[in-house]
RNA sequence: GAGUUGGUAGCUCAGCUGGUAGAGCAUUUCACUUUUAAUGAAAGGGUCCUGGGUUCGAAUCCCAGCCAGGUCACCA
């Protein structure tokens, strides 16, 4: 991408050139025999015992015929000892004076074999015997150091970065492992606890021909050999429902969803949930059971059901408090919301600071009294129950409020993170309930609703009584890991593109193409060769040497043009 | 989407009301056999995000744009 190097960059790329010339292969093809891991050495340490270990080089501390370096590995870091005569016992240093000292840089993977023994100031460390060269690094990784206090100096900070470079992140960064890797507890703790009961992991399409579930805008994509669009998922609800009628017990998903729509630091366009159906149990069931997952992945992570999320202490442990959501809207605001026609919660609204405007109905005017006053509150998980019908249309009807359903939402730290329902099973109110969201939409909606016909169908050859759970994983991984946002909870948040590289001209790539095969040219040799016309070389030229890619030196009459 | 802060060496950052661009680490060279932010000495390194404008003169002031952060709004 970058055309013109660093110094840096050129001294390692000769680095590169002087190994090959000593005969060392910068990126050799062989297996290299490691046998432990620098964490388990420092743990495990035996005085004198050998060791084979790989990792790059983080730091070199170079004292004449001795020298410091330290190595890190996939577990952490040990600090490792190099002799010049022990490294070298013959006549030829070569390998001490110029490979470990010269030619290897900061960020270089080498394999080392050696013993293990502690330094005067008593740090465990390894005395090498035999160095490898395993991969040349090209560019200079950031230097983070650490001082005697802890205090980090020249921390490689910028969010940019660290999220287009992720692998530097990684590298350089200690504890950003720690998010991912316990990223993947949650997920693999969940997926043991839904294996160990009988559920079923199942995969199901990404590229939809209708995408449901949801309320969302999706991303659309087109299939060139069926010349039909197609969306990325919003949802997985009705597929998995399907796999419900096909007679499974219980079936989950860990997907990755997609929605069109803005970013900040609880949203990306893709992101992950888990969805798991499970059949002849209702919403009751449900909170009990997703209580106990979220205590199982709370101790798998923290050890005990309590975890620190910003200044506050959030415990897991169950029972969760359960609250319906016309209780939680009495609580913080005294209205109790049974009963009231739109007009009544319009107004009710509008006299209390509420943005309510007149496409809202009823379903909408309420879950904007709850998001506006009470979600904040609910610190501490909290089940709240029994949303109004108009905004839930795949949920069962109540079985004792027929304005209600039978659904809940998990609240931490003032967010939701999981949704479940008793799923709608009965299809000609399904069938309604879809019709009644296309009326509202049509009322004055950007995201147009899709009747899922083949769902209906589905429904119509039955499905049993099921509940239906779905958890926004990137939103749980973020209480779990104590994060403010999603971006670092994903590997690869979306970005911009980077900015373009310089854009060359047809003449100037021409010019320079020629230059780069014979390197430094006489200019009318240049000239010739490039064979481009008077204008086209003369704009060419000045292009390149107002990008600073090439310059004319003048000595007497011979002019010469020198790549820079 | 709105207003807000930022973009300067490989990295972290300084740079006053406009006057030849600085530090630490990293890099290069030299010294140094248990150091640890190793140390001591010297040297090199810049599209000051991009494009316009004002000016004798712009990293600095003005306008527009790009990218990012945080804030609010919208959105599940």
């Amino acid at each position: 991408m970058s055309i013109q190097l660093s110094e840096q960059e050129i001294v390692r790329r000769e680095s590169l050139a002087k190994l090959r010339a000593l005969g060392i292969n910068p990126y050799p093809a062989d297996l290299f025999p490691v046998n432990a891991l620098t964490n388990q050495v420092k743990e495990k340490f035996v005085e004198g015992k050998e060791v084979v270990l790989a990792g790059r080089m983080m730091s070199q501390r170079i004292m004449g015929k001795a020298s410091f370096a330290e190595l890190k590995d996939s577990a952490g870091r040990l600090q490792v000892y190099i002799n010049r005569d022990e490294l070298c016992p013959g006549e030829d240093k070569t390998l001490y004076n110029e490979v470990f000292k010269k030619l290897l840089d900061i960020g270089d993977f080498i394999g080392v074999k050696g013993t293990l023994f502690t330094t005067q100031v008593g740090e465990k460390s390894l005395k090498v015997k035999e160095l490898t060269v395993l991969s040349k690094s090209l560019r200079p990784l950031p230097i983070v150091k650490t001082d005697e206090d802890g205090k980090v100096h020249d921390a490689f900070t910028d969010p940019e970065m660290r999220y287009r470079q992720r692998y530097v992140d990684l590298v350089v960064n200690d504890g950003v492992k720690e998010v991912f890797i316990t990223r993947s507890k949650v997920m693999s703790t969940m997926r043991e606890f839904f294996n160990a009961k009988g559920y079923l992991e199942v995969e199901t399409p990404i590229l939809q021909p209708v995408p449901g579930g949801a309320a969302a805008r999706p991303f659309i994509t087109h299939h060139n050999a069926l010349d039909m669009p197609l969306y990325l998922r919003i949802a997985n609800e009705l597929y998995l429902k399907r796999l419900i009628v096909g007679g499974f017990d219980g079936v989950y998903e860990f997907a990755k969803d997609f929605r069109n729509e803005g970013m900040d630091k609880t949203h990306n366009p893709e992101f992950t949930v888990m969805e798991i159906y499970v059949s002849y149990k209702d919403y009751n069931w449900m909170m009990d059971f997703t209580e106990e997952m979220i205590e199982k992945v709370a101790l798998a992570v923290h050890g005990k059901p309590e975890c620190k999320v910003g200044e506050n202490v959030i415990s897991f442990a169950r029972p969760f408090k359960r609250i319906s959501l016309t209780d939680a809207i009495k609580e913080f605001t005294g209205f109790d919301i049974s009963g009231k026609t739109e007009k009544e919660l319009f107004d009710w609204c509008r006299a209390n600071g509420i943005d309510a405007d007149e496409s809202m109905g009823k379903g909408k005017l309420i879950d904007e009294i709850f998001g506006e006053k009470c979600e904040k509150n609910y610190i501490q998980p909290t089940f709240i129950t029994d949303y109004p019908k108009e905004m839930s249309p795949l949920c069962k009807e109540h079985r004792t409020n027929p304005d209600l359903t039978e659904r809940f939402e998990l609240m931490v730290n003032g967010k939701e993170i999981a949704n479940a329902y008793s799923e709608l099973n009965d299809p000609i109110d399904q069938r309604e309930r879809f019709e009644e969201q296309l009326r509202l939409s049509e009322k004055g909606d950007d995201e147009a609703m899709f009747i899922d016909q083949d769902f209906l169908r589905a429904l119509e050859y039955g499905m049993p009584p099921t509940s239906g759970m779905g958890i926004g994983i990137d939103r749980l991984v973020m209480l779990m890991t104590n994060q403010s946002s999603i971006q670092e909870v994903l590997f690869f948040p979306q970005m911009k593109l980077e900015k373009k590289a310089v854009e060359l001209t047809d003449a100037e790539k021409a010019i320079l193409e020629v230059l780069k095969a014979n390197n430094n040219m006489d200019l009318t040799a240049l000239k010739n060769t490039v064979g481009l016309s008077g204008k086209q070389w003369d704009a060419g030229m000045k292009g390149l040497s107002k990008h600073g890619l090439v310059k004319v030196e003048v000595n007497g009459d011979s002019k010469t043009c020198v790549l820079k």
